[in-house]
DNA sequence: CCTCCGTTTCAGAAATTTCTGAAATCTCTG
DNA sequence: CAGAGATTTCAGAAATTTCTGAAACGGAGG
């Protein structure tokens, strides 16, 4: 397993751009690597590519599939596990934006409420803050949990129309009602 | 400056999610510390409050001034730099995913398109798999720099409003012919 | 129930990031 | 322009994260 230029540049920009994306180098150069490979690869193939130890492999496949952000295959006559990206980008997004999520989100959101039910602390700016963190986290949640059960078809519409969607609502009322009223 | 038992708990929740979001934990401390306070706090008051080193403190703000989330605030006669939040959750908001995408996606954007410009690679998948990420992203990016024009009265309405935006868009051509019609 | 092939675990090494105290710098003010 | 107050810089210490090699584990065949 030798890399083109290509795939080595981009493997190796992944693996930088990794720690600001929250994984580690290794984690952002296997996904790297497994996205632009049209066949899937097994952890020694991985190791050999990016010259890194079998164990730093194994805990990076382990990260990566924590985040469901790869698949296992196997090959009849073959007991190695072999791993892929998704085809569909799409469901790549959705991935990432579920787990990141999960990760960045959630736990704040439920630290909120937590504080929340602590009760009155006789510190009332703190208070109205916080209460308003949450609000503005659940509203935000909402519309996420809306737009996930969009098909991606749908999605990429609402995407490419882009700001003629906000044409359509009025600042008061919501849609425009001329338009709401008849269906 | 001691921090009350609310403020205690927020400020090390923020702190322990730092890394989770890309900032150091004091980074996340000293946030939220200024989140919650109803006036500016200066260098000397951050430091005692979190018990950290003035040092850390002055690279803690510098990093967060760089993300543009604090504001610098002056008081006559008082020549020492106060700090504070905005106190528009959605101004925050709106700093946060600019900086995020300024950071995390458009270094990789231009990476793409770089690599695209170096012509053929004699590497058929991965040249498409790579043109259709900067596609995506593309696509992504447009559909944000729209979101950000509108003024945050709309952008509300549209997240409450949800899922019924969507059932606006036909599947097929658009927003539904019979409402697009008559303007 | 061995043995072989593949994967995972784990303790310590290496690398990186964060934090500190001391010194340097900056800038008002008298 | 000297001195006091405030902030920043920076080299090294401390803490944390990442990576490795060796050993443990697991399970399919013989």
């Amino acid at each position: 397993m030798t890399l083109t230029p290509l795939q080595q540049e981009f493997v190796l920009h992944f693996g930088e751009m990794g720690s600001r994306w929250g994984i580690n180098r290794t984690v952002g150069q296997i996904y790297a690597l497994l996205f632009l490979s049209s066949v899937p690869l097994n952890a020694e193939q991985i190791t050999e590519a990016l010259g890194i130890s079998r164990s730093n492999t194994s805990m990076g496949l382990k990260e990566l599939q924590s985040w469901t952000l790869v698949r296992l295959k196997h090959f009849p006559g073959d007991r190695r596990d072999y791993f892929t990206t998704p085809d569909d980008l799409w469901e790549i997004v959705r991935t990432l934006v579920a787990e990141r999520k999960k990760r960045e989100i959630d736990p704040t959101l439920t630290k909120l409420r937590e504080l929340e039910m602590q009760g009155p602390a006789g510190d009332d700016y703190a208070e109205a803050r916080i209460a308003e963190l949450r609000e503005l986290i659940e509203m935000m949640t909402g519309f996420y949990a809306e737009m996930e059960k969009l098909e991606t078809e749908r999605l990429v519409k609402l995407m490419t129309l882009g700001g003629k969607i906000a044409g359509l609502i009025d600042r008061t009322g919501g849609i425009i009602p001329s338009l709401t009223k008849r269906k």
